[in-house]
DNA sequence: GTAGGTTAAAAAATCGATTATTCTGTCTAA
DNA sequence: TTAGACAGAATAATCGATTTTTTAACCTAC
């Protein structure tokens, strides 16, 4: 971390919030690593104040520690914590799946297979940037949207972002990557289908290759 | 609100998140409320950085919505809202009071008696303050405390702290709320001996009764 | 009489500078 | 030689003032 990134310009101080969730998730920042305010200030071009208040609002969801009159500092990763946040992922998300499948209606019908299109186009260019990870994070984001439960979402997102900076952190691994793109057209086909426990079970299965795919980082180094 | 509210001074102002918390939890702002940030800025004798730090994290927690350049308003409430929130409160607590019963040892065992005695000294007083309703949500902390997962933990608190938002506008209801008492000291025998099953049905109507008290308040007015 | 536009007042957001705290390296004493 | 304390530098937190944006009132034109 060492050049400006950001000059998107015109009102980008109001989205500095955006921005340093991205790259927080996208681990563009070290594990453990020490947030030098007036580095980032130069780095994203911004004010002192919007940026205390993103970080500040950074800590509260989970993706910053802010330590007591030191500053910020990025969460260290920990095999025990991937434990912990695919489990309750795959607790949390297969129950706004269930609870989505009984009550999505044609609309959300008409947005998922929309959404696994653009994620499917995505998929065949391969290269699977930034704009990848948009369209998948959107991809999941639909596919539970009408569960009723504007919190089961909330908490639902926060642990994406989290269990992300783990995967995005994982080695390629063509194979699984592969079945895990193909696993987004069955959810959907499982869904519209009204098959609530077999969409839940695939789901289950979708979060724990990921989750293998991320755990392949601590099984290598470390 | 129109007086200063706390000059417990000596570093107040680190300690202004955990005021407005309290406060936004304990009900002192109408719900819907818009903050004015210079009228708070006086009333609880911070200055202006620290407290829309508080503000932005508050809002990331949840108490707080934040608009656009409109500054930070109070959540409404809605009788929908309290059922996603009793319904998830449910789920996540049950949850992980099965698994704190699984993995709590020796020093849990001793935590929860003494946190149970010490909301029952504070029952017996009947007057209900901030220190009881402090010691109430520490019991439920301790009861879940060995869960063993740190997210679900996460959002436990802070469905708790929004289930109090309702919670404490409820009527008096002495029977059902003596009756509540009763069952912490339920909860922890089935704890100690070891019985999730039964604890968690017995969470679930701790639950419901207490979602029957916050109701009331929509029933009655509204 | 009302809709649309203009302007003044209020409030929120941001900035630049100041203050307080922590960190680091050095010196002294045991 | 090492532990502890001190001083200076670096950095975080806070403050007061400025800028920007929103809100509300008023005026004009249709």
């Amino acid at each position: 971390m060492n050049k400006p990134i950001q000059l998107s310009s015109t009102k980008a101080s109001r989205s500095i919030y955006d921005v340093l969730r991205r790259d927080l998730v996208g681990g563009r920042f070290k594990a453990g690593e020490k947030l030098a305010i007036n580095t980032l200030k130069e780095q994203y071009q911004v004010g002192l104040s919007p940026l205390r208040e993103a970080l500040n609002k950074l800590a509260a969801y989970g993706l910053l520690i802010q330590e007591n009159q030191r500053g910020f500092r990025v969460p260290k990763l920990s095999r025990e914590e991937l434990d912990d946040i695919a489990r309750l992922r795959t607790e949390l998300e297969g129950m706004a799946l269930e609870r989505a499948i009984a009550h999505g209606d044609a609309v959300w019908e008409a947005d998922l297979l929309a959404a696994a299109h653009r994620l499917k186009r995505a998929d065949i260019t391969l290269d699977k940037g930034e704009e990848w990870e948009r369209l998948h994070t959107q991809f999941h984001r639909t596919l539970v949207a009408p569960c009723g439960s504007v919190w089961l979402l909330r908490f639902i997102e926060q642990l994406h972002d989290q269990f992300d900076r783990y995967r995005r952190l994982g080695p390629k691994m063509p194979t699984i990557r592969q079945e895990l793109d193909e696993q987004h057209h069955e959810l959907v086909e499982l869904a519209l289908q009204r098959d609530a426990t077999a969409a839940r079970a695939l789901m289950d299965d979708h979060i724990h290759k990921s989750y293998e795919v991320a755990l392949a980082r601590y099984q290598q180094h470390a």
